[in-house]
DNA sequence: CCGACCATGTAATATGTTACATGATTGT
DNA sequence: ACAATCATGTAACATATTACATGGTCGG
């Protein structure tokens, strides 16, 4: 149930309404977690009833309002109990692995495509997250830079930028991690197509 | 919808039971998808009923019955399609970096624990994900190695073994990764610690 | 007035998890 | 006899995805 943690996570850097939540988690990277507005509403709801979050409600012209959420003593609690306790890790489940295991039919060209479309879907990821952590090292990430300034003494406000840059550096490292492996791939399949007298393709490793 | 495509996958290196199938899932490592029987049977049921896969029924004792699957040309081709298009990412759910990044309150000794936890998790992993490389690469492992051995020539023996090779060993890269990023983290740790005379803990960095 | 964006909701469907339930076989 | 393992199923619940549906505001 790590939606609902997400949430009480995002409250903690201010209060803000289901549509905020939603853009920040469903648009924009910079977020470990995703969810569309579909689950979002629903949710905040149940976690309302649940004393975990209180909302106030501003009317937006004769038939609509817009619901503004807060996190509550009891959602604090909520959340920083979790964060206390280890990570657990889910089960592993990896489409790209088994598109690449059950693809030894032979068809070479469908092979680099593979590795070419996960070199390149990394690259894109490891810039958006170099972006990110660069917005969040120079405090432009709003909510972020708040939640710093509003820590109690100078560790604790290096802590709330150091823990998300350590974050954003981790999965940075884990794009590059993929761009190399994929690098790898390609230059062991144009080594197997030249082995075997199949090196019909007319660019090598390179872009 | 990935659990079928794992079915149709494994039933290329020879027909199983289902139970066969669910021990290698969530079971024994080695996989890049896990499934509990729950979800298993009744798929089974709604490919076989689609054309993909066929089974035949052994009476066991006076009331049960045991069914073995086999892959059919629909089932094999449906599997070939959907290897030969090029990998999709889904949106990425990390519970780990939530708890990370929303752990800043200054409870250091769970973010020790957190790190450490993180370590262990992806040594262990490390460790299965190696055995289980070299068992593919030693033929070991029957299926794979039974897979191998019906290719139509060397090229596609190969590899079958090579594809698998590259993908456990991608896995391998990633568990080094992590390790790597948690005794960064670890470090940071200590000197965090030391920079405003916190460093109250017995051990360093090491295990 | 129209399109972009703000804002909130529901419904249908698919997928994943946990628990309950039953029976056979094999080795101790 | 009993435990472990083989073997198959259902039910209840939680979570995730996609689509449908509505209304407001603001700028051009």
């Amino acid at each position: 149930m790590s939606l609902e943690h997400a949430i009480l996570g995002w409250l903690t850097t201010g209060p803000g309404t289901g549509y905020d939540l939603a853009r920040q988690l469903d648009q924009g990277l910079g977020w470990f977690w995703t969810a569309p507005h579909s689950q979002i509403y629903p949710r905040l709801k149940d976690m309302e009833a649940r004393g975990l979050i209180t909302s106030t409600s501003e009317p937006v012209g004769a038939k609509s309002a817009k619901r503004t959420y807060e996190i509550t003593p009891d959602g604090r609690k909520a959340i920083r109990e979790w964060t206390e306790t280890p990570p657990t890790y889910p089960p592993n489940r990896d489409g790209e692995r088994l598109r690449l295991i059950f693809g030894d039919h032979g068809n070479l060209a469908a092979l680099r495509t593979h590795f070419e479309t996960h070199r390149q879907h990394y690259q894109e990821r490891r810039d958006s997250l170099s972006r990110f952590l660069h917005e969040v090292s120079s405090r432009q990430q709003p909510r972020i830079a708040r939640r710093a300034a509003n820590a109690p003494d100078e560790a604790h406000q290096e802590l709330v930028i150091a823990l998300r840059e350590i974050a954003y550096r981790g999965d940075v490292h884990r794009a590059e991690n993929e761009i190399m492996w994929a690098e790898d791939c390609l230059r062991w399949l144009d080594a197997f197509e030249v082995r075997h007298g199949l090196a019909e393709h007319g660019s090598g490793t390179g872009e």
